[in-house]
DNA sequence: AAAAAAT
């Protein structure tokens, strides 16, 4: 079998993955790590959780040590779609990297950029980013991307989804051709395969299998439950409560609000329990996952950022708060747990407005997926819609509409269970203090107040920074919300005085 | 109906 001995990796590397605790590599490391110490460039088809990472950080290190890096000229730039992500390649780098003396830059949003610059200067050898913070340093000259002899673009099939294969072209523009490049997705649709094909040169193609593999130790249920957020923090809670192999797991929203929002229900109802996503402040983002990697949180409230990439080694329970909108984002999702063979769970609470996308998950997945304690379609288990006007409702619609409301009414009433109606009252009964907790009237300005033009920092009274860390409101766009604030306005400015006829030399702009 | 990422 192959060792990581044979890859013609540097002695250096192999102590320190000695010391780690690996003898042998996966398959995408035994694939890619000979090729790219060849200098080859790569197209990667793999997963997280198959070792990708270690697959480019490897072979990186043994190349780096020849060289010196010089001042604002990183020698070699790893593109991540993800802050967690960049700060994961980063911890690689300094684990696989102890036996280096190399300088591990890290660009990330939503940090100081002058320690940034700082480290810049002093030369970096490996330079971890995302798109947008790389390219602000960029423009604003502080840094070269000449010099740069290996590019490495993490996750092309997610940094798609996100709208940032723009942001990639234009920072590859900045990069040498004569460079290497190491290419990496999860799957190839054809925008990536263009893109791969646009950015390598002959590369050696390595694909490891999908993770239908991981799919087989999980064992997946719906569950039947409720439109209402109450009702659905309630079933959850039950769920959680009825686990008797649950070490830790991972909650998915569809939407930070309600990761904000069941974070705290949770926390009131005395869970263990922390919460991840984008719009929080970047410390609490990485407190909160490093205490989930610690153990010291059990459950995970997050949003799809946390879907994807981050290497939380064994998650036994993974619970879908919402069905996911896009079917690929479920297998993402349980793709957080049963990992390296490992047993795991991983429920969908269904309610009957996301029961529609149960469809295109079992088609992808290929399989159905059985409802907990035999519950039959959801049609039989959720009598409550969400909507709130409910004795109204079809009075001003169209008569289309209206026969259709009926009909649904109809089904409703005469399948619905009395055991169902019996948990909706104790629902409401036991959680009414929840939704008192987390109805959205406070204190929306909380965070962030870094972000804030000075004039506008100055002018408020005394700000609140709070360790809540969940907020929603904690919004980056919030500045172009709140109008009368001048923050954010001055792009479009509305003189006064003038009426209708502003002169030319008034505006701003081009 | 969402999320992610520079400010």
């Amino acid at each position: 079998m192959t060792t990581f001995a044979d890859l013609g990796l540097s002695q250096k590397v192999l102590s320190a993955v000695t010391d780690a605790g690996y003898s042998t590599p996966t398959p995408i490391q035994a694939g890619a790590i000979p090729p790219a110490l060849e200098r080859r460039d790569i197209l990667g088809i793999a997963q997280t959780g198959t070792g990708k990472t270690a697959s480019f950080v490897l072979p990186m290190l043994t190349m780096l040590e020849r060289g010196r890096a010089r001042a604002r000229m990183p020698r070699t730039l790893i593109l991540e779609p993800t802050r967690e992500l960049a700060a994961q390649v980063h911890e690689n780098f300094e684990k696989y990297g102890k036996n280096h003396r190399l300088n591990i830059v890290l660009l990330i949003g939503g940090v100081s950029f002058d320690e940034q610059d700082r480290k810049l200067e002093r030369g970096a050898d490996v330079l971890i980013a995302t798109p947008g913070r790389l390219l602000d340093h960029t423009e604003r000259g502080k840094l070269l991307m000449t010099g740069v002899e290996l590019l490495v673009i993490d996750e092309a099939d997610r940094m798609l989804d996100m709208g940032f294969i723009p942001d990639i072209e234009r920072i590859v523009k900045f990069i040498p051709f004569t460079r290497q490049t190491l290419f990496f997705s999860a799957t190839m649709p054809p925008e990536i395969q263009k893109l791969a094909d646009k950015f390598l040169q002959n590369p050696a193609r390595i694909e490891v299998a999908p993770p239908s593999s991981t799919a087989a130790t999980v064992e997946q249920r719906l569950v039947a439950c409720g439109s209402k957020d109450f009702e659905k923090r309630e079933r959850l809670r039950d769920l959680i409560r009825s686990q008797s192999e649950l070490t830790n797991a991972i909650i998915f929203c569809n939407r930070k609000k309600d990761v904000a929002d069941l974070y705290k229900s949770l926390e009131k109802h005395g869970f263990s329990v922390g919460a991840l996503h984008g719009d929080m402040d970047q410390r609490s983002r990485t407190n909160m996952l490093q205490g989930f990697k610690d153990n010291e949180i059990t459950l995970l409230v997050a949003s799809d950022v946390a879907a994807r990439g981050l290497d939380i080694p064994a998650v036994s329970h993974v619970f879908n708060f919402d069905v996911p909108i896009h079917a690929e984002d479920y297998v993402h999702r349980i793709g957080r747990t049963g990992r390296a063979g490992r047993a795991g769970a991983a429920f969908t609470l269904v309610s009957r407005r996301d029961a529609k996308y149960i469809d295109a998950i079992t088609k992808l997945i290929d399989r159905e997926i059985s409802w907990l304690d035999g519950q039959q379609a959801i049609e039989n288990a959720d009598p409550a819609d969400d909507k709130p006007a409910r004795g109204r409702r079809g009075e001003s619609k169209s008569p289309a509409r209206k026969t259709a409301r009926g009909e649904k009414r109809a089904r409703e009433d005469a399948v619905e269970p009395a055991a169902v109606a019996e948990r909706a009252a104790e629902t409401v009964e036991a959680d009414k203090p929840v939704e008192m907790a987390t109805a959205p009237k406070e204190a929306p300005r909380k965070d962030r107040e870094e972000r804030q033009p000075r004039q506008e920092r100055e002018s408020r009274a005394a700000p609140q920074r709070t360790p809540e860390p969940a907020n929603a409101n904690n919004d980056r766009n919030r500045g172009r919300n709140r109008r009368g604030g001048r923050d954010n306005d001055d792009r479009e400015p509305t003189p006064v005085g003038f009426g209708d006829e502003i002169p030319a030399f008034m505006m701003i702009g081009s």
